[in-house]
DNA sequence: TTTATTTAAGATAAACTTGTCCTAAATAGA
DNA sequence: TCTATTTAGGACAAGTTTATCTTAAATAAA
């Protein structure tokens, strides 16, 4: 359902946020080692989360990832979606017509159409930081 | 959602699906032609087709492809999926975790079930017979 | 039996995703 | 200021998916 990227990318913010609810700055290897990800792969992936101001990283000594407090609250998994993989979840047709009309629908338009918004739902109303808190709690787990 | 050699197969399937209503063998040139796709690309996925007997093939002068009688009725989408990508889709955990177990969950474990439930009724309650027939009708496109 | 037509099969190439490595930049602390 | 630590950035390598090409096999019809 989603690239490598961006379930690396989802695990790593689940583990940075537990961290940051503890006022706890990660390093790069502590998140890898943490979500059993490729380190330097997982160093591009947080590279552009950090571009797209989804995560924060502070160089140097003492340095890692941490997510601010402003964003806390309000980060959910879409915006992690969106980072990674812009909105190729979200738009062109789903069985791969160049475009998507509904005046010219494809055979499955009105079934794609549901299986998206239940998608988009599920993208829209996780909270990172609740991801995390149950993570925290012992009820979930981000490596087997 | 898919990959592209789903897309193509379930077009062409469709496709194909249309003609043998009317009794019609279709050689791969129109088929490509008809859901717009790269011929030889198309050719292989139709071989695998014909070798998972989703479809039937004969060759020589006024060979070409077909769907069977028998399977008429009951081929659904997810016979195609299953045909070209395996369980992919339905197995393995939606987070990129080395397993799926419940015990151990992913954050995310019971909204991933939810989605790939919804996706798998997709798949499993839409009949390439009747999809082909909306083709027919005009209710739907399998190009732009 | 020969030829033309069509799918099957296998080898190869191109494009994209995933993953690695090396150097640069930033910064904390000695 | 110098050194150690850590992320940023860019080049590159490996793996997978997508796509093409060429030859073989089957078969219908002349
Ligand atoms: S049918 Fe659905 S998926 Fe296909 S083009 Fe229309 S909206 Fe897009
Ligand atoms: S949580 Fe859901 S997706 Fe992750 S392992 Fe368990 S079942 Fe699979």
């Amino acid at each position: 359902m989603f690239s490598k990227t961006t379930e690396y990318g989802i695990r790593a913010m689940i583990f940075i946020m537990s961290n940051s609810l503890q006022d706890k700055r990660v390093r790069l290897k502590e998140i890898a080692a943490a979500i059993d990800s490729p380190e330097s792969f997982t160093a591009k992936i947080l590279q552009n989360l950090s571009k797209a101001n989804v995560v924060d990283s502070v160089k140097g000594p003492h340095g890692g990832f941490e997510i601010n407090k402003d964003k806390m609250q309000t980060l959910t998994l879409i915006d992690v979606v969106i980072a990674l993989d812009g909105n190729k979840l979200f738009e062109g047709c789903g069985l791969g017509l160049k475009a998507c009309n509904s005046e010219k629908p494809c055979p499955l338009h009105q079934h794609f159409l549901e299986v998206r918004t239940k998608i988009t739902a599920m993208l829209v109303e996780n909270k990172i930081i609740d991801l995390a808190q149950d993570l925290q709690t012992g009820l979930s787990f981000l490596k087997q």
